[in-house]
DNA sequence: TAGCCGTGGCT
DNA sequence: TAGCCAAGGCT
């Protein structure tokens, strides 16, 4: 492998020929960052709204440090792994305070913050500082394990070290950036999982897998295991006053500090799912329950685990003591909390917002 | 290490 | 349709 031949045509391929992305406009430190965090595992179409929104309310680290978690959230609202954005948050504020505003440029320093792991690390030194770290993500491992024949379980966290050490051997350290980006654009744009188009390849000819004949039999990754199904029962609950009970979600664990309608899991027994949340209310909040028929069932599915909804309707038999985390809302003020998609489906197809 | 942690688009 | 997949990190 000629490296410098390599590298002058994958660069000069991204000059040509990279997305213009809100996000390229400029290297500002916090840009990267923001971005960075909203990339991982999610599409750059989906991101690019997100991203424009979210810069414009929180422009700075100094606004994104000052800020309130739940507008935060409230931005963050649909993307998903929403702990992205409270450690984002967490990670803000400690640049904020410790490093007087300044996103830390040595390797070892921004690691230290919370969300910022390997990948995102060597994402924000190359691109916004111009070191030559590696940037090792899915992209990068599926085109470097065609390029370099490398048969490794790319699945396997274990394996990112072969593929960092691959490219500290590779990455140009006259452009760092442009070299990082311009294999994960590869891997978005041409060295795609199925059905890569290597005729366009800028660097088939340094392709080992192509020479072979077998870059669609890489990169080698290990199947993930099915959801688990788990049965729920939520609850459309109002009081005399037609306002709806909703609650904010724990801390920590799935969907995090994000707000929801009451729900309880219930296991398929003997006794109807309806008694069984009904018992679990009056535990929970000393509250009696009236409860109609179920209006309907919304299935949606996580990355390890499908919540099969069962929806109900029902009216509060007496007062219920609101707190932070237990609100009655009208219907027409409900788009103020963050909310997972989960329950936005089900503020579409049972929730009359003009009530 | 492997499981947890979301969502929407594509095949 | 069911599975797979996308610029990962945390525990």
């Amino acid at each position: 492998m000629d490296i410098e031949s390599f590298q002058k045509d994958l660069i000069e391929w991204f000059e040509m020929e990279m997305r213009d992305l809100p996000w390229r406009k400029d290297q500002d430190p916090y840009k990267v960052w923001v971005s960075e965090i909203m990339l991982q595992q999610t599409r750059v179409d989906t991101v690019i709204p997100y991203f424009t929104r979210f810069l414009e309310k929180f422009p700075s680290i100094e606004v994104l440090a000052n800020a309130d978690e739940d507008q935060v959230l409230k931005a963050w609202e649909g993307l998903g792994y929403y702990s992205r954005v409270r450690n984002l948050q967490s990670a803000v504020k400690e640049v904020h305070e410790k490093y007087e505003g300044q996103v830390p440029d040595d390797p070892k320093e921004i690691a230290t913050l919370k969300g910022v792991g390997p990948y995102t690390a060597g994402a924000i030194l190359s691109i916004a500082y111009g070191k030559p770290e590696p940037a090792v993500d899915g992209n990068v491992m599926r085109v470097l394990s065609r390029i370099l024949l490398i048969w490794e379980d790319i699945a396997k966290p274990s394996t990112r070290k072969t593929f960092e050490t691959a490219v500290r051997g590779l990455i140009s350290h006259e452009n760092p950036s442009y070299f990082n980006q311009a294999l994960m654009e590869l891997g978005a744009l041409i060295c795609t999982p199925t059905s890569p188009s290597c005729l366009l390849c800028p660097v088939r000819d340094h392709c080992q897998a192509f020479d072979a004949g077998v870059q669609n039999e890489l990169p080698v990754k290990t199947k993930k295991k099915k959801q688990r199904p788990v049965e729920l029962v939520t609850a459309v609950l109002k009081d005399e006053q037609n306002r709806i009970l909703i609650r904010k979600r724990p801390e920590s664990g799935l969907l995090a500090n994000m707000w929801e309608f009451p729900s309880a899991e219930v296991s398929i027994e003997y006794r109807s799912e309806k008694e069984q949340f009904k018992e679990y209310f009056k535990e929970e909040y000393q509250v009696d329950l009236s409860l109609g028929d179920m209006v309907g069932r919304i299935e949606h599915v996580f990355s390890h685990l499908i919540w099969n909804i069962h929806v109900f309707s029902g009216e509060l038999q007496g007062d219920i003591q609101e707190g932070p985390a237990l609100k009655l809302v009208k219907a027409e003020d409900l788009k103020e909390f963050a909310f997972p998609v989960s329950h936005q489906k089900i503020i579409k197809q049972f929730i009359d917002l003009e009530k």
